[in-house]
DNA sequence: CTTGGGTGTAAGAAGAATCTGACACGTGGC
DNA sequence: GCCACGTGTCAGATTCTTCTTACACCCAAG
């Protein structure tokens, strides 16, 4: 394969720990449909807003969703989040080259921001099948 | 081509849970390298034997590793592993596809036996940029 | 100034996942 | 018989995640 860019251990664990939930599912297949913002969205999909306040929050941590902060015409903030376009390739190879760059904070803190600097792309795969 | 058998909402949440965790990626990565029996793949990792037992259940489940217990030439029981051949896309799309077919037991029981009867192929993946 | 709708966050309860240690079983060799 | 090495599983402690409730703030309209 060419190298295209396997993720970093802890990215591609926090994009998979944030995937792995049912409710981040929905919310992700939620906000596929159309960008929206908070308080609708938990009315939409049933649930409070604290609680969907941080399942954004985890999903943003791993790059999944973008969340901004607009403003309305009645001057209301609201936060508007929409899905970003991730693409990852998940075989065991992609997963033995993600481990090799684990490290053990990754472990611990599964939602939190993320480390000042380079968050340039995370997107990989494209990958036709191609005789390995 | 086009529509590559979206995986089921709990199957993919079984996957994403189940390689959601820094252990069981390592688990998958050190398989990777080759099939082992639990006891020597403990000692080489690191970790005790139920808890590599537990974690491998749990890959198991997922359809991510398959165990097979074998007879050594001096007849002792060893159980071995390996990886499954697996490969996930892993797109806001599909992720919206697979929530649709979330049910609510999925969430429950994240380990467990595999259903009996279908199990033929989760190999998905292949889709190369198509523009929406 | 009170109501309604938006935001964010913190404390604590409830529940689920993780991990350890001990046990039971089977076989080969000393 | 006992030890070494393989298997499996259970009970309980610990830790993490999830979820609710309650609070604080801002702005517009009545």
């Amino acid at each position: 394969m060419s190298a295209i860019e396997t993720p970093t251990g802890d990215e591609l664990l926090k994009v998979l720990a944030a995937l792995g939930n049912p409710h981040r599912m929905r919310i992700v297949a939620a906000l596929a449909e159309g960008r929206n913002y908070v308080s609708r969205l938990a009315r939409e999909i049933g649930m409070s807003r604290p609680l969907l306040h941080m399942h954004l929050q985890r999903l943003e941590a791993a790059g999944l969703v973008v969340g901004s902060l607009e403003l309305s015409d009645s001057g209301k903030a609201m936060k508007f989040f929409e899905v970003s376009p991730f693409a990852y390739a998940l075989t065991p190879q992609v997963v033995a080259e993600a481990a090799r760059t684990l490290t053990d904070q990754a472990a611990k803190t599964a939602g939190e921001q993320h480390e000042a600097g380079p968050e340039p792309d995370e997107q990989v795969s494209d990958e036709k099948e191609r005789a390995t």
